[in-house]
DNA sequence: GCGGACTGCTTACCT
DNA sequence: ACAGGTAAGCAGTCCGCG
């Protein structure tokens, strides 16, 4: 690592906001180079090294499939500003100018969008970004106000270097350059079409569309995961203890390392088999020499996976290899507060990133709702689990074992390669999009991500970054009330629908109906109740605020473009017959990146956590919701159309013409700015009555089930199999004649269910209720309800239950009404809860179709039933 | 002292 | 640490009842 070894003491620097031990690069295992000249190379990750006092770029070569070093030669460095005066600061503020990281004052000219007006700010630049803030003494605690105090260092190093993570660079003569790829004709086409209007906004929109259009490379890398020796079965070591020996390693690469290293033991008394089915066992003697050898192995790979590694694996190794006697310069880890990095490259948890819940719900389509296991997650998208044993881990052979820990390492990698990689693609992706690195974006949620995208446009722009008490102070309450209590204002418009059966039900709905809203409307933290004048009478309709029309707001435009990328540009194309199956996927991948984004934007405008939290702009895109909403009904009914049904954005429309459908959403796109579009065709929908409560059967004879208690995750199984039968005969009626006859079909099934159930036919897993608990057991002082009830018997029984578990128990004849599945018996079960709850089930779908639940069974049957 | 009416808590869902 | 709206079941409380 050329020009970098010149502190080696132990001091501490901030790294991701976090104290870490300095002097941790491995020099004698691994040495970054950081070339004169190379590219291209894709930026994987920025990070401060507190060893060199430096912004340090990772880039990924992809030729040589490993990490390039390029360390800042800019003279970048950390700083915030206030609006104190420089006189008043050499005067006053003596103890600023005499901090030890004090480097220099330069006065810098900002816009200030709340006040809409230029600003002269201080910038105080110090030598390090602990002399910022994170420290006791650092500058920002002397100042009375400071902005942009609080931005961690890697990442307005991204900033003023306007870098993009996931996006292509090279360097020529040390210096890093940016890569450009032409832009495909037909996408600069597209652009002109939808922004040729407007020059600035026809640029801006290319640069974007460049930078998602870039190409994505395969990322080299290696998965990883460890075994520890327990002494006492079904409890965890402890990470940072250390204290039992590590008794297996595996790894599984990207690049065809297959591998299990083994610690030889004299409990184990099997023959030392030198494969498994997929991978090569290793042995070793000395625990050490294990590490050592893992170590090695995981510092040549630019990416390193684990599934837990920031709490388990490399927290693990850490600690150990230190016990076992390691110098910290010979661990390729370092341990932050929260997670670990792994030297040189980029330590990805995967437990963080797939628990986020934009990934679960958006990008992988639900997949795996309620899984936060590796076992769940690896079954749901891979079809393959963890191995299960039969016995504790330490009890396994030395094949057992092999084979278990392989398994761990190898879904690991796989949760990264399946779907064609769309893991590194979609990471790729959301990287470009929120200018976050790596190791950020994978351990943060999606209000972070959508933060840092809009930082990332303030600063490029020369706008002051807003103090969130500015907004608050400025724009602070909302007025209208919300339906539900404890909630800040007044959300969606749901309509009651009509009940029964309808055939020919066509839904219109608005395409990413908030964005569009934000867009079109210009809401934005600045552009709301505005400081001028001429502006009041421009009012939001139904609300006393007015939206500024002489500035565009920056959200606003950020957000319209990735609603507009989506809906008008890479939608279309991932659909578009002329393209290559893989062209299609890649735009595929980038409209499921926007669309993470995109649904997420309004939300955070109305996160108190957000740090751009303004209430009244969320506010005003509910109400104008609501406002293109109720429109839309109001033209519908005047054209004679009928409106079923409408849930905050769609319209569920009775046998209508096309012409008038046409017509409606032509009405819509010139009236009201907005675009709505047809988004399903019903052969017929059953309402129950309820509210977000119907099944429907799709032109292309698909079942949709929305909110039936048959479909919740918690209702017990044999219910699900009964309500899944119904939905099938369902499936197959087309007119109201066939409707006649699937009833006597349902009466047949219901009947043999009521009949299982009381001849306890059905074994008790089947009857189990299955509900998460959301909190510690001890956080429920208000009521005890059943789960909870459940599983505060089960701890008395010595199970280990937390937060996020799922309690499957039945309910019981006797005053306890509850147990949980593991300690009750057949016997006990109250059928009579469970016909109710047969009852409430069938209810909602029968009452739709207009069966009266009652007349199924008929009463006398009932009575002889129970 | 008991039961019905009511409120509030909790979970899972919809958009 | 994105939002609000809805359904459903149950826990707990209040009130009336000569």
């Amino acid at each position: 690592m050329k020009g970098v070894n010149k502190n080696t003491n132990n001091k501490t620097s901030e790294v991701y906001g976090e104290e870490v031990e300095e002097s941790t690069i491995v020099r004698n295992i691994y040495t970054a180079e950081a070339p004169r000249d190379a590219g291209p190379l894709l930026l994987l990750s920025v990070v401060y090294s507190g060893d060199v006092g430096k912004a340090l770029l990772k880039l990924y070569d992809p030729s040589a499939g490993k990490i390039v070093y390029w360390y800042d030669n800019t003279g970048h460095k950390p700083y915030c500003l206030t609006d104190v005066p420089p006189e008043e600061l050499a005067s006053n503020y003596t103890r600023i100018l005499e901090h030890r990281g004090f480097d220099h004052i330069e006065v810098v000219e900002k816009y200030d969008a709340l006040l809409d007006k230029k600003v002269a700010m201080t910038k105080i630049v110090a030598r390090d970004p602990l002399s910022i803030g994170g420290a006791r003494d650092s500058i920002r605690n002397f100042l009375l106000r400071s902005w942009e105090a609080k931005i961690r260092y890697h990442l307005c190093y991204i900033y003023d270097r306007e870098l993009i993570p996931g996006f292509f660079y090279k360097i020529e003569g040390g210096k890093l350059k940016p890569m450009s790829f032409p832009l495909k004709k037909d996408l600069k086409d597209l652009a002109r079409k939808l922004y040729g209007h407007d020059e600035l906004l026809f640029k801006e929109s290319l640069t974007w569309l460049a930078i998602m259009n870039a190409p994505i490379p395969d990322i080299r890398r290696i998965a990883l995961d460890i075994e520890v020796y327990s002494p006492t079965p079904n409890t965890i070591p402890n990470p940072s203890e250390a204290l039992q020996k590590v008794i297996a390693v595996a790894l599984s690469s990207s690049d065809g390392v297959h591998k299990v290293l083994l610690l030889e033991r004299k409990d184990i008394k099997s023959e030392k088999i030198r494969k498994i089915n997929s991978a090569e066992v290793v042995y070793f003697e000395d625990e050490k020499e294990l590490i050592k050898t893992v170590f090695k192995i995981i510092s040549t790979y630019p990416l390193v996976l684990t599934f837990n590694g920031d709490n388990f694996d490399l927290n693990y190794l850490y600690h150990r290899a230190l016990k076992l006697g390691f110098r910290r310069e010979e661990i390729p880890i370092v341990l932050a507060r929260n997670f670990a990095m792994v030297i040189p490259g980029v330590h990805i948890d995967l437990y963080r990133f797939f628990e986020n819940h934009a990934m679960r719900i958006y990008a992988f389509k639900n997949k795996y709702r309620d899984a936060r296991t590796l076992d769940a997650i690896a079954t749901a998208l891979l079809g393959i689990g963890k191995i299960q044993l039969e016995k504790p881990i330490t009890k396994l052979d030395y094949r057992e074992l092999a084979e278990y820990c392989f398994r761990d390492a190898d879904i690991t990698l796989k949760l990264t390669t399946f779907g064609n990689n769309l893991f590194i693609k979609l990471l790729i992706l959301l990287m470009r999009i929120s200018k976050l690195p790596a190791e950020d974006l994978t351990r943060s949620g999606v209000s972070n991500w959508i933060k840092n995208m809009i930082y990332f446009e303030h600063r490029k722009r020369g706008y002051l970054i807003p103090e969130p008490e500015d907004i608050r102070k400025l724009k602070g309450q909302t007025t209208t009330k919300a339906i539900i209590k404890g909630k800040k204002y007044l959300g969606a418009i749901v309509i009651d629908p009509l009940p029964g059966i309808f055939f020919n039900v066509v839904v219109v709905d608005f395409a990413s109906l908030y964005p569009s809203v934000v867009k079109k409307w210009n809401l934005s933290y600045e552009t709301l109740n505005c400081p001028h004048e001429e502006c009041k009478s421009n009012k939001v309709p139904g609300l006393p605020y007015w939206v500024c029309t002489k500035k565009r707001g920056l959200s606003s435009m950020i957000i319209g473009f990735l609603r507009d990328f989506r809906v008008e540009i890479y939608k279309p194309l991932s659909k578009d017959s002329r393209l290559s199956k893989e062209e299609k996927e890649t735009y595929e991948t980038i409209q499921l990146a926007l669309k993470v984004f995109i649904n997420a934007s309004y939300g955070v405008f109305g996160a108190d956590t957000f740090p751009l939290y303004c209430p009244p702009v969320a506010e005003s895109t509910t109400a104008l919701g609501r406002y293109a909403i109720s429109n839309t009904i109001r033209k519908a009914n005047e054209m004679g159309l009928v409106v079923l049904y409408g849930d905050t954005d769609s319209l569920f429309l009775w046998n209508p013409s096309s012409d008038k459908v046409s017509e409606l959403l032509s009405w819509a796109h010139n009236e009201l700015g907005i675009d709505l579009d047809i988004d399903k065709e019903y052969r017929y929908v059953a309402f129950s009555g309820r509210k977000k409560n119907y099944l429907g059967v799709l032109k292309d004879n698909s079942l949709d089930v929305k909110g039936l208690v048959g479909k919740k995750r918690h209702t017990p199984e044999f219910i699900k199999e009964l309500f899944n039968e119904v939905s099938k005969t369902l499936t197959g009626v087309y007119t109201i004649e066939d409707l006649e006859k699937a009833k006597n079909t349902l009466r047949e099934i219901t009947r043999q269910s009521v009949l299982k159930l009381r001849r306890r036919k059905y074994p008790l897993d089947k009857l189990a209720f299955r509900v998460a608990l959301t909190k510690e057991l001890t956080e429920y002082t208000k009521t005890t309800p059943q789960h909870v009830k459940a599983a505060r018997l089960l701890q008395k029984y010595g199970f280990h239950i937390e937060a996020g578990e799922i309690i499957n128990f039945v309910k019981i004849k006797g005053s306890l009404n509850v147990k949980p599945v593991q300690l009750a018996r057949i016997d006990e079960i109250d059928s009579e809860k469970y016909f109710s709850y047969i009852e409430t089930t069938l209810r909602q779908v029968l009452e739709a179709i207009g069966v009266n639940f009652d007349e199924i069974l008929g009463e006398s049957q009932i009575d002889s039933f129970f």
